[in-house]
DNA sequence: GTATAAATTGACGTAAACGTAAAAGGTGCG
DNA sequence: CGCACCTTTTACGTTTACGTCAATTTATAC
């Protein structure tokens, strides 16, 4: 079972498919087509989040693997755990209509979208006290750096 | 050595001072003090950031330790790890203008700041990534609910 | 065939700020 | 006198998402 040469991507000398004409790529490629590291895509595949094709023992990613993938990323930035993210991709079944998984997504979506909201106005908070206490630093300063001038008229 | 009997806090018929009059405090009246826990006052002492004084092994918090406690816990609302606190209070000379705590101090904050600005940027991505697809969910919600009112009409 | 590159599993380390349990000493009060 | 409560020290546990070796096996290049 050949691959992508390691070396060069888009080489298709090779026989990088399986029956379906899918493209297989091993872990290196993967992480860097999708910005992430090898211990990252080991790490989420223990929490079950990928699984990919096995020849022997190296890992083979699919094409569906790199759709999971996408969507663990994006659950990631938005601020999901990655707990959530499996927690609403076990309930895909691509038979169905999966009017279960969307529903739970869209409540957390919401919960997290709150959560989001909050930490805005913590972080706007804290720049605010930030930003008063340096302007009270600053004054410190000044008292410090040129106080032979206050004596005068 | 007499302090605050620990059911009263207001009771001051007590020898509740030592020579300069000084209020001294056990642990627990001033995590209530402060609404922070005990372990977190043993916590703090332990990373440098409190000197109690003891009576035998009683911790005993005087003024100026709660004045670094006020500030330990303005630093960490505006987001300063410990360590970064503990260095800021480090630098502070009763005796001297503390000028290089105040540089050292405006630093740490413009630096932090400047944190805060790109956190609160990335959070508003996320909101924005969000709001988008919680639409995209909604809209396939809807695409399930009622498919049959598409062909007619 | 060998050097180099890529991949594997396993397992401990990291960061921050405490939580929590255990076991024991001190203290006021009725 | 003994309970109830406060306090002490010590030390492991928690959380999340990986980082960082380390030792080994496989794959590709020349």
């Amino acid at each position: 079972m050949k691959l992508v040469s390691p070396g060069e991507a888009a080489a298709n000398t090779n026989d990088m498919s399986n029956q379906a004409g899918e493209e297989l790529v091993r872990i290196g490629e993967m992480a860097k087509k999708y910005g992430v590291t090898l211990r990252t895509l080991r790490f989420y595949e223990d929490k079950g989040l990928l699984n990919p094709k096995r020849d022997g023992s190296t890992r083979l990613y699919t094409r569906r693997d790199k759709a999971r993938l996408k969507l663990i990323l994006l659950g990631r930035k938005v601020g999901f755990s990655l707990r959530d993210v499996k927690q609403m991709m076990d309930l895909y079944d691509p038979t169905g209509s999966n009017t279960k998984q969307l529903r739970l997504a869209l409540d957390k979506s919401e919960k997290q979208l709150a959560r989001l909201q909050k930490q805005r106005a913590l972080i706007e908070d804290a720049i605010n006290e930030l930003t008063t206490s340096m302007a009270a630093v600053r004054q410190m300063l000044i008292a410090r750096t040129a106080p032979q001038a206050s004596a005068a008229g």
